[in-house]
DNA sequence: CATGAATGAGGGTTCATTCAT
DNA sequence: CATGAATGAACCCTCATTCAT
């Protein structure tokens, strides 16, 4: 009814958003990955990130470019964790907890596209962290020497699944009991 | 409207097809879920049995009842294998690992209907037979006394689910790992 | 599991259930029509009929021809209130609310097969009743004369539709003001 | 996969095609409507505005929403023509009957939804206009004092609905019987 | 002649992906 | 380079109709 400017569809704001959109949809691809699984509507992460449909697409071409994004977030994250000499394999399982509904998308992905090199060089640097840990506690004793690093990835792996696949108000419950399981099991005999 | 017979429908095979429908469409659910998990498009399973959408929907009125028709039998056949006195907790992950593509469909199952009465009657049974064989393996000093029911289910939903997702050829090596780390986590202390 | 008869599907109670089934779906088709429009089920009537769906397509092998069968019983009976002299055209309307959902069912289905046979035929019949009595109430001064029989036909028609859109509990409001409606364009002038 | 192109899609005609379709959607929606009543596939409204399904529900999220839009004009061009001081009653049984097939999926959809409150407000605008007719009769006295709003909306429902239901070459035979009556019915005693 | 399962087409809705502006 | 509408394929589910027993 206004005579200029019947509709005001966003503003392009130009190159310069480009960044920025980046940022706001990996954010917005974590929160909802977390809420629906990795077959939440693809589309449903542009909307979430108030970005167009297009950008999305131009930042991340197919699914697995979206998801290795967000899971490269995460490893960093880990490395820089996992660091000093003080963190143990028992940070590596909190750690896990805590993101485990990243964690779980990212793995569901990878099983589809397992031979995709990014995921594979994602794969590679979370495996040094766990390699790096593992050693480090073997040489203070508090891991037996039985472990390999194959033994530590499945464990992350099924402790971040099972999380992610629990009713939300049990899965303390559920961390406390399998981080149990693994401690007994990852213990010097 | 056409000047011959254009299509040939596929012969109504009356209702003597009935039970015959209901097997097949079971064996296709157990094959379809396998490969695509419980999300699989439904009308596959209609396909893959080479019966028409409507039969299954008259067998199997929603995607649940037939997830738990799949699975009773898989639950009847454990519950006959695990009944011997001789049989023990490493029987169970070792038939687990078996069953691992439809239990995990399973546990997917499970953890989305937890409140549906069929599924929960379903669960009840599984968690019997794990319970008697790990009261069993406890009298018998195998077990641990800090085990739990719990523990034992989750060891083998994660087991299953671990399973499902791995590389077929690399499955046996990875049952191998897993459950040599249960070993050691369900072993008396 | 018992040895013998696993399933008793209902008795083949043979040829002499033929005319209490006929009757068992006109009865059904008056429910279901009158609770779900004439775009309800066809099959819902055979089974709130409680009787196989074939039986259903052999005793009326197309929609129309149960619509008129439900209607016949109407007309019929509306041909042996209406002959008593001392009917009148309101009693007629007073029926007509009555009848109201399977009446505005059989006008909806007319609508579609208006040049049906057996359709027409029960057309005329209640035509007839209308007529003798548009005539008898012109003859004692009660229905003005410029009326024709085609003006009752459509105000029966009307009112039957306007009741059958209606809440089922402003019916009785509705059916009140439309009759008096009709009452002022019948008078004598 | 093939070789050449093998389809031709239909050209993505951009953003610009927005406005153009929303209005073919409104005007093949009156079409269909017209012919199959409220229940016609709402597919078919794609079909016929030559517009993909997605676009329909983006701009009409469901069939509500559509058939709002339709009435949405024509209670618009009602308020227009009805403002005179020389529109009397019989204008607006006319001009009902002209609206006659888009009127009836109205009262169809007004007795579906009735709480739906997109709906309710166009009844309100529409028993607005039958009030301030009434009212401007009856200052004129040529109109019945013992009318009410409710009177006028249920004549030109029953009108509206009778129109549609008629044979396309009885039209305006009934349309003539029928004003007559609720002439006599609205004429001052 | 009754029964009720089988069939498949039809219509609803969602979502991945493309592309004009 | 961003935007968001357009597109259509895919899946879901219901129901009219047929037909072996």
């Amino acid at each position: 009814m206004s005579s200029q400017a019947e509709e005001q569809p966003k503003a392009n704001r130009g190159p310069a958003a480009g960044p920025e959109n980046r940022r706001a949809l990996i954010a917005a691809a974590r929160e909802v990955y977390a809420e629906g699984g990795l077959n939440a509507p693809f589309s449903a992460v542009a909307k979430r990130a108030g970005v167009g449909q297009g950008s999305l697409y131009r930042h991340f071409p197919d699914r697995t470019a979206l998801a290795v994004a967000v899971y490269e977030e995460n490893v960093a994250e880990l490395e820089r964790l996992m660091e000093p000499d003080t963190s143990t394999l028992d940070d590596l399982l909190t750690r896990t907890v805590d993101q485990a509904m990243v964690s779980t998308a990212f793995v569901e992905l990878v099983n589809g596209d397992r031979h995709d090199p990014r995921v594979a060089a994602l794969g590679e640097r979370y495996r040094g962290v766990a390699s790096r840990l593992l050693a480090r506690e073997q040489r203070a004793g508090r891991a037996g020497s039985h472990l390999e690093v194959e033994d530590v990835l499945l464990a992350t792996g099924m402790l971040a699944a099972e999380i992610a696949r629990s009713d939300p108000d049990q899965r303390l419950d559920v961390a406390t009991r399998v981080r149990a399981l693994f401690h007994l099991a990852f213990a010097p005999r």
